[in-house]
DNA sequence: CGGTTTTGACCTGCGC
DNA sequence: GCGCAGGTCAAAACCG
């Protein structure tokens, strides 16, 4: 199950002055492993301790030099199966394709609406840019949640609130962090 | 051999 | 000013 966050930081005064602002948000899904595949190719430039989890966050750039789109990976420290993957920037190339019969392209509504029959095996890439998309069409109220039908645990799809305080609070609702 | 991962160092912002 | 935490760099190691 993914969770949505709009980039509403409390940190990102300074970086609302000085930087350009990037679009950021973050899933979470239920996944054994890290890199989740999105449909874009990914190079890792880094990896820390993070203070709330035992867990190391892992930092990902797009392989595609011309995009500037960066990932961290992260786990929860509630659930060590649940991965927290943050995106910022947006692609300005399309997916390198799936495994699944040749490209595939993002602007393709067909190949998007994938719960109709067939699942998919893997998150779906295409959320990303549809969910962007939600997001500049409408970032006021409640976007609506994909569906994954990957692994991913129907568990709370709680209110998320976006004012919370610390590093997870505008990632992971408050049903997720403490029972 | 080229691309990716690993990992410690370095940089920056923020709170005290 | 200092220390901490998060984010990035870059060289070396690794791998197909």
């Amino acid at each position: 199950m993914f969770f949505l966050l709009l980039n509403c930081r409390k940190k990102e005064k300074k970086q609302a002055q000085k930087r350009i602002r990037q679009p950021r948000f973050a899933f979470m899904t239920k996944s054994d492993v890290d890199n989740l595949e999105d449909g874009y190719r990914w190079r890792k430039y880094g990896q820390k301790a993070v203070k709330n989890s035992p867990f190391p966050r892992s930092y990902y750039r797009c392989t595609n030099s011309r995009c500037t789109v960066k990932k961290r990976v992260e786990r929860s420290s509630e659930d060590p199966s649940i991965v927290i993957t943050t995106y910022e920037g947006q692609h300005c190339h399309q997916t390198i394709g799936f495994p699944r019969g040749g490209i595939l392209t993002a602007h393709d509504p067909h190949n998007f609406t994938s719960h109709h029959h067939l699942p998919p095996p893997l998150p779906n890439p295409y959320y990303y840019q549809e969910l962007l998309h939600q997001l500049h069409r409408d970032n006021t109220s409640s976007p609506q949640l994909p569906q994954s039908t990957t692994e991913a645990r129907p568990a709370a799809v709680s209110s998320i609130n976006p004012s919370e305080e610390g590093l997870l609070g505008d990632i992971v609702p408050q049903t997720m962090r403490n029972p």
